[in-house]
DNA sequence: TATGAATGAGGCTTCATTCAT
DNA sequence: CATGAATGAAGCCTCATTCAT
């Protein structure tokens, strides 16, 4: 059972860390100073260190935090698990699609664009997106399987979707109500073809 | 006609260009100090500005020279203009995606993160961007026009095509020789599967 | 007659104290935070300010602590107290290096590296320099007044001593077992050979 | 040949070093900001890092250069060779003192107390005092060979020597004119018994 | 043209100190 | 008594930019 104390500083830590991450994720890690981050969140400098030892963990943290609650929210997804892998696979892209572009606007920045991490936290983030890569292998790996699939190769594949989606945030950037609606069903539409799957609207040839 | 002077100002001009993309690309434009590109040319930090109004000035001129040598060598690809848009595309993505390993390590990382640049710089990006995108557009429309290709829609195809070649660099990063020709081609052929082609070396079903 | 409450805050004190005069001393007041302090001693920064007002005044109080520690030893050594001013002399050098070099390896500078103490602390430093230095200073008056002793002026003598002694922990850092007491030794008797005490191992001439 | 701008920095670099020796000397490394020294120079910190990498560079670069200045003027000193090696020490002692209380006030701190430097400068540092102290130990070893000193060992001999010297200056603060004169002497009189020499101004027992 | 020098703003980090609970 | 939290000043360092020569 955790005290009082130790739920307020949990919700302390939350709330940086959500900020960060988001401003981050807009702007860039370089870009985005402690002083930035501090005056969004009305608070010191330097009581960012009394959480965080430094920028850097400050920034895998906030991946790290980021990464978590998206993956969650995709193992979570009813659709995830029900249907053939293409229904599902089609369903995880949407939504996956769908947090990037509404949520986290351009967060996964974080995520392509290496930067050289510490060890430490570089290991940190490798196991998170080891994580959130496997949902995604699970379904692809089930319908190559199950011969519903055509893929060249696996890894290859889930690298592609994963580069597309990231910068979804970017296309997507001016698309409001119903086009953005119809802009995320059409990406992901587009990169279920990488598992051969035509667009359904479509007349089989 | 161009004196003799104003010639040598191009050639300083051009190498200045070429260094300083090559760095950029290599360790992104925030991580580059014009001292760095000083040292690296020999030449002193302060020259630098005698071509250059600013650092930003730079970094687009360096871009745009980048940009420039790219998409020439892509239009000036034999391929590229012959056989079916299928043969053509392929072509295309194979020697899009040789370029970006090859040569610069990390340079797509300037069109994929979004910098503010200042507006003057934004629009001669922009440019760059579309005259680059032209070359695979075309390829694309031509075998939707003739039926050989099937896509969900020109733009979204040609979005995931190049997020996905532009972290080829990252992927492919420690491959070499015969392993990293093959990487490049299946992602070519990954990618071809945007279009509905499926991959040559597989009997369709 | 002090209460239960006095005593224990008595204890507590003393406690902080002991392990603030060996972190000084070990790495110098500068370098040593009252985080570090607090740490070592598993009790929070804030805590401290409850005994100390400053981070000043704790090591002022430290110094002391250590200071009267160590005259105290020096008051209390039965052979200070026995035999010729020389023996006496001798014994004191002896077990003042002695406790510098195994007990405080570098707390002299304190006393040594003059900082700009506040008024209110300068004076207590002071005062515990000169009930120190009596010590010596009366054996080697004595002996001089025996005419034992042939020294140019006591003030110097003492004050080249101390100096000495203070370097003592550095010289020996290396050192350990018979080597080290060796040195101590040999010190002690190039010391005595500032009140005109030729080695005793060597013949005199 | 040095061309008339290299002599322009070397003139400046000499500059820096001889206010940063000062003030380090007079206040510690640690209690001297950059800001401090930059001001006193009448300069911005920035141009600072223009001649050295930091502050610990700028550090060593002081004391050696304060180190090398003080063993030349010893190594000159007419009344350094000439003469039994008694009069010779003291000359070298007299000297040595008097450099030390007038032109670096506190300076030799900077040597005794044993900074963490980082180890490329701990070697230039080592290899100065090595050079200082053979002028010392020269002399020493000649006395002891003709039998005209009698040690109880030279290194501890020597460094007693200089332990006491480095806290001349601070003996010395507040005299001036012929009191200062007449200390300087009484300490290398005293010194010299170090070796077995009685004052001079004493009958011998 | 070219450069050495200088600068100032801004970034990260540390830490003594304060305070509400 | 004790502490977790917060703060702000100060320190080191980087770097784009300017300028006299």
């Amino acid at each position: 059972m955790v005290s009082r104390v130790e739920r307020k500083r949990g919700q302390r830590i939350e709330q940086i860390l959500t900020v960060a991450a988001e401003m981050f994720g807009e702007r860039g890690f370089d870009a985005v100073s402690l002083e930035d981050v501090a005056e969004r969140l009305d608070v010191s400098k330097g009581s960012l260190y009394y959480y965080f030892a430094s920028k850097d963990e400050l920034g895998t943290a906030a991946i790290e935090t980021l990464g978590d609650d998206w993956t969650a929210r995709l193992e979570q997804l009813p659709a995830a698990h029900e249907g053939t892998p293409a229904q599902r696979l089609r369903a995880l892209l949407r939504e996956h699609i769908r947090i990037a572009v509404r949520e986290y606007p351009a967060a996964l920045r974080l995520f392509l664009v290496p930067r050289d991490w510490p060890d430490a936290q570089q290991a940190r983030i490798k196991a998170l997106r080891r994580r959130h890569d496997q949902l995604f292998r699970t379904v692809v790996d089930e319908g190559v399987a199950t011969g519903e699939f055509t893929v060249t190769g696996v890894d290859t594949v889930l690298q592609c979707m994963h580069a597309a989606m990231s910068q979804a945030p970017v296309w997507c950037a001016g698309k409001r109500g119903a086009a953005l609606d119809s802009a995320i069903a059409e990406l992901a539409d587009t990169l279920m073809m990488l598992v051969g799957e035509l667009p359904p609207h479509r007349a089989p040839r």
